[in-house]
RNA sequence: CGGGAUGUGGCUCAGUUUGGUAGAGCGCUUGGUUUGGGACCAAGAUGCCGCAGGUUCGAAUCCUGUCAUCCCGACCA
């Protein structure tokens, strides 16, 4: 065991990185199992994660003017099936309500995947002049996909979310509402998160059912593999036709309006706990901690010690999500029990630091210890919480391009996918079929064409045809 | 949905080969001593052995089915 490890419930991620996650999502108390295959307990530390996410990005998307509604939970088969690709792409993964009480329902009913159909049918009936454009709504809620295998945050079969849905009277205003949304999901990675994306465009092959376009954010998690951690769509006004959505322009004439959607989910969960985490557990960014600061007191049973402790988790819970742990546990086991989760700060304060007006304050994200005179402790705090997400993101955005790979060539790029684990950048013509080889051929797909672009070679890495597109290929959650 | 592994107090597991009525460590409760990296002593509580059938005088153990979890594929946020 090496020396930095201090908690022993958790498996290292050397040693098997499927352990060390469902370890952490379980030791952490973030999730619970429950009788029904891939429905999770989301308990109150882990849904505390979620109400920040929730928070910051309700902010952003309030500033970018959308509203917040809510569609029902059911999608009558009829209207599902209303857009071709959709259905197609849905229907393998929906779960069916096909009674109401003892009576057999005439037309079945499907839990919702997603709300394109709902958010359809409604702007049918109050879509009707160019005035009424655009609409910019979002929902919170869960949807239901029947996955076959499932894992906590990744994959399962309930899911929350949001997932904005926009439609507009140009197809250009759509275009930039799409690129607009993917721009807020990267912000609040980035800097909320600490965790670095990349940004891009899907290929045709993994585009979402019905789209146009496919946007999407990807992540490079500790073990190398691809997580996408948002996307949005840009639908054309293929939507609007299947539906009969139309309005009159201000010429009079009857016009299809142009639609977006896109979503995040409880996935950047497990995304910012394969991005950020240790051997030793959680390590949260400081913006969605839920628990920013633990104040410990040392020897308790000394006079003064329990009363100086709470005064400063008072004046610091004023300018942090700050918490004391008065328990009668040890001060180890609390500094192994916040470490494993990934509490951003430790504050410890016994007699010695009482005598010398200080306390020590240490940091999850590098396990260093610094000794702060009480004066000047909410200075202190404030100023590590946002040094932690700077050296989060650094430490992430380093870590991804020492592992993202540039393949010339057919071989090399087999030779990087056989030992490596992560990124690999190479060009491509534009073809499924080359698409399709580099699956069977090395095992890894498509992850975005990225929007910043680089040139590698004049060929394809497959075909060897002329090529103009770099992408980023790679194993993915 | 295919291939593999595993289900035994809250947790980690022993016991299953060779059927005989359930164990350990940790955790939990109470009391005491401790307290700067998972403290110690003492006394206690906790099990339809995943679930459903079957074989048997008798099943955690053998058989069949089923469900869940993990891993590897296929599918997906």
């Amino acid at each position: 065991m090496k020396d930095d490890k201090k908690v022993k419930e958790i498996t290292s991620m050397d040693e098997d990185f499927a352990r060390w996650y469902t370890d952490v999502v379980t030791k952490a108390e973030l999730v619970g199992y429950t009788t029904v295959k891939g429905c999770m307990v989301i308990r109150p530390y882990g849904y505390a994660i979620w109400e920040n996410i929730q928070k910051i990005m309700d902010g952003m998307f309030k500033e970018t003017g959308h509203e917040n509604v809510y569609m029902p939970m059911f999608i009558p088969e009829s209207l599902l099936q209303k857009e071709k690709d959709h259905v197609e792409g849905f229907a393998p993964e929906v779960a069916w309500v096909t009674h109401g009480g003892n009576e057999k329902l005439e037309e079945r009913l499907c839990v919702r995947p997603t709300s394109e159909t709902l958010f359809c049918e409604h702007y049918a009936n109050v879509v009707h002049s160019w005035r009424d454009l655009p609409k910019l709504y979002n929902q919170w809620c869960s949807v239901v996909r029947w996955e076959k295998t499932t894992r906590p945050f990744l994959r399962s079969r309930e899911f929350l979310w949001q997932e904005g849905h926009t439609i507009h009277a140009s197809a250009e205003e759509a275009k930039a509402e799409t690129i607009k949304m993917l721009n807020v999901y990267a912000e609040f990675c980035e800097k909320y998160l600490a965790m670095p994306v990349v940004k891009g465009i899907k290929t045709e092959k993994e585009r979402f059912a019905g789209a146009e376009e496919t946007y999407t954010i990807e992540a490079l998690m500790h073990d190398g593999k691809a997580l996408q951690s948002g996307t949005s769509h840009y639908f054309g006004d293929g939507f609007a036709r299947a539906f009969g959505i139309q309005f009159a322009n201000k010429e009079n004439k009857l016009q299809y309006p142009h639609q977006t959607s896109w979503g995040t989910t409880t996935r950047l969960i497990g995304a910012v706990i394969m991005t950020h985490g240790d051997d030793n557990g959680l390590v949260l960014p400081p913006a969605v901690a839920p628990i920013q600061l633990m104040v410990i007191p040392v020897a308790m049973h000394k006079e003064g010690v329990t009363e100086k402790a709470t005064e400063i988790y008072n004046r610091l819970n004023k300018i942090c999500r700050a918490k004391i742990d008065l328990s009668e546990n040890s001060p180890g086991w609390k500094y192994a029990e916040y470490e494993m989760k990934g509490v951003p700060l430790r504050l410890e304060i016994g007699p010695r630091d009482i005598e010398n007006n200080s306390c020590v304050i240490a940091r999850r994200d590098t396990g260093e210890k610094i000794t702060v005179l009480l004066d000047e402790v909410e200075n202190k705090v404030l100023e590590l919480l946002q040094d932690i997400r700077d050296n989060l993101f650094n430490r992430a955005k380093l870590r991804r391009d020492n592992m993202t790979y540039t393949a010339h060539n057919l071989e090399e790029f087999k030779n990087i996918a056989d030992n490596k684990s992560g990124f690999i950048k190479a060009m491509w013509c534009g073809c499924r079929e080359c698409e399709d080889k580099l699956k069977e051929y090395a095992g890894v797909t498509s992850r975005c064409i990225p929007f910043e672009q680089e040139h590698i070679e004049d060929t394809c890495v497959v075909c060897g045809k002329k090529a103009d597109k770099m992408l980023y290929f790679g194993k993915a959650y």
